[in-house]
DNA sequence: CATTACCTGCAA
DNA sequence: TTGCAGGTAATG
């Protein structure tokens, strides 16, 4: 699913809906498994009367500023969607945790794969998850020379580094193979092998592709819905992801698909050098 | 580092 | 029917 402009977009359009209403109560949990912590009845019990004061995102959680010292925190893995509806609205088969509000209005987490999950976190719990997570690519911290010391003395190649989500936040499957084909770097290199101008490129390239991607409103393959329903438009900007035998833009060389730390990817064997 | 698992739906 | 999908955790 979701990866950093698209849970960002997810956040702020709930957020924004629904900060300064109260939970009334869970309506739907279904699928147990989803809630991490606490125990799937105190969950509930805790949920019922919080006021969201706020909201924000870490990584590729979707974050709740609750009463009480909670932190509701939402992650949409791969097909997950949340949505806010009015009181008469009925939710499917793939709804499988509804919020009622004292307004009335509902929240659906609708997720057809069952991969999202949902946390009730104190502030311990909130501080953990933080620290578990690594640089946010967007934020005035990550400079060129902060990526260069993530990078150094890494050997592991960089597509699999980019997707490690203790090292650098946010960035999934489609916009490490953007911000590659951006700064012309083949997915095989070894992270610590790449020069200071690649380092550069691809400090451009991953702020660029997540920035032009927030202003297109997520990228919507299959399932991603922003919190009103509506789809993102980037999809029709990609240059690489999901182009496979389509002419690169840049030079007109064919994209190819490999497999590159288990995840489908998309290079310019032209542009994108071979390691 | 690679493989498998977790789930469902959809296209090849 | 098989393989693949925007993610992550748990295994050899």
């Amino acid at each position: 699913m979701p990866e950093l402009p698209e849970v960002q977009h997810a956040a702020d359009s709930l957020g924004m809906q629904i900060v300064g209403a109260r939970i009334a109560c869970v309506e739907r949990l279904d699928w147990p498994r989803m809630v991490e912590t606490p125990a799937p009845d105190e969950f509930i019990a805790l949920l019922a009367g919080r006021q969201v004061r706020g909201w924000g995102r870490r990584a590729k959680w979707i974050l709740l500023d609750l009463d009480d010292g909670w932190t509701l925190a939402l992650h949409l893995r791969m097909s997950g969607s949340l949505t806010v509806h009015p009181a008469n609205a009925e939710p499917d088969r793939h709804t499988h945790l509804a919020l009622r509000l004292e307004d009335g209005r509902r929240i659906f987490f609708h997720d057809t794969r069952k991969f999202g999950r949902a946390r009730l976190l104190d502030a311990t719990g909130l501080a953990a998850l933080d620290a578990a997570h690594g640089a946010e690519p967007l934020s005035e911290t990550f400079t060129v020379e902060h990526l260069a010391e993530l990078l150094q003395n890494r050997k592991r190649a960089i597509k699999p580094l980019l997707l490690d989500q203790s090292v650098i936040a946010g960035i999934g499957n489609i916009y490490a193979d953007e911000a590659l084909w951006h700064a012309r770097i083949h997915p095989l290199r070894p992270a610590a092998d790449l020069s200071a101008s690649e380092v550069a490129a691809l400090h451009d390239g991953i702020r660029a592709v997540l920035r032009q991607a927030l202003a297109n409103g997520g990228s919507t393959l299959r399932d991603y819905r922003n919190s009103y329903g509506a789809r993102g438009t980037n999809q029709d900007h990609f240059n690489a992801y999901d182009r496979a035998g389509r002419p690169c833009p840049r030079c007109g060389a064919t994209i190819v698909k490999t497999v590159v730390a288990q995840r489908g990817t998309h290079y310019c064997p032209i542009c994108q050098t071979i390691p």
